[in-house]
DNA sequence: GATACCAGTATCGATTATGATACTATGTTG
DNA sequence: CAACATAGTATCATAATCGATACTGGTATC
């Protein structure tokens, strides 16, 4: 698998390179709070994103050192996801983006009335 | 029910909507400190990005309602790129996102060495 | 006359991302 | 015995995105 090149990079090339894929702000949003199985974030996803989505992004994310991944050794199995060390920094980007979200979606909202 | 408007206003969904693009965080970057002509921007980008590329992002955060766009009936053309007004309030998201990724790639780079 | 600047569009193919479906394996519940 | 839950992988088809190239058209320069 090649490695990405992200060192020499600006810090907004490599976060938008980071958050590639459609989901990947909102899973981190769903981990924010601690650690969550594979199907409970499934349950919480929109409902137009498959397991096998779900599951590349997890990887990708991991990948990229944002998320870890715990396998507990059980039956049946319980697999947890959750933030990284620098993961929980990501945290203070998500806090500033939603607020910067609502205040998009309101000013869209009354711009289209 | 419940889901599909929660996802329809959700802050982080709708932020990766308008994010999408390998270049849009970087081009917001660039417009922060005012209006920037196309062949500028061009200049100013990543080398493996084309006209044609920035051409279409442009376009695309345009009708996200990011940036405006103005054109002066001149001899060569000039076509200005600015933040809209919901664009301006992106920056502070910009700032706290410049921030963590100079720290992602500080602390990348440390652990691969 | 040829070339470059400006700000693009049009088109095509290649690459990447995503969705649908089938399948693995084990254990519990009905 | 069948269905369901867990956590995925494998494969293929489709969709989205991107890069390369060619082209527009008026002006100014060499």
């Amino acid at each position: 698998m090649e490695k990405k090149q992200l060192f020499g990079l600006c810090p907004y090339v490599t976060s938008q390179k980071v958050l590639t894929g459609k989901w990947s702000m909102y899973i981190l949003y769903l981990l924010k709070d601690g650690p969550v199985r594979f199907n409970e974030l499934l349950r919480r996803m929109p409902e137009d994103m498959t397991h096998t989505t779900l599951s590349r992004q997890l990887k990708a994310l991991e990948e990229d050192g944002l998320i870890t991944r715990k396998v507990c050794s059980e039956i049946p199995p319980k697999v947890e996801y959750e933030l990284s060390e620098i993961g929980e920094k990501f945290k203070k980007v998500l806090t500033v983006l939603e607020v910067w979200g609502n205040e998009y979606i309101a000013y869209m909202k009354a711009k289209n009335e």
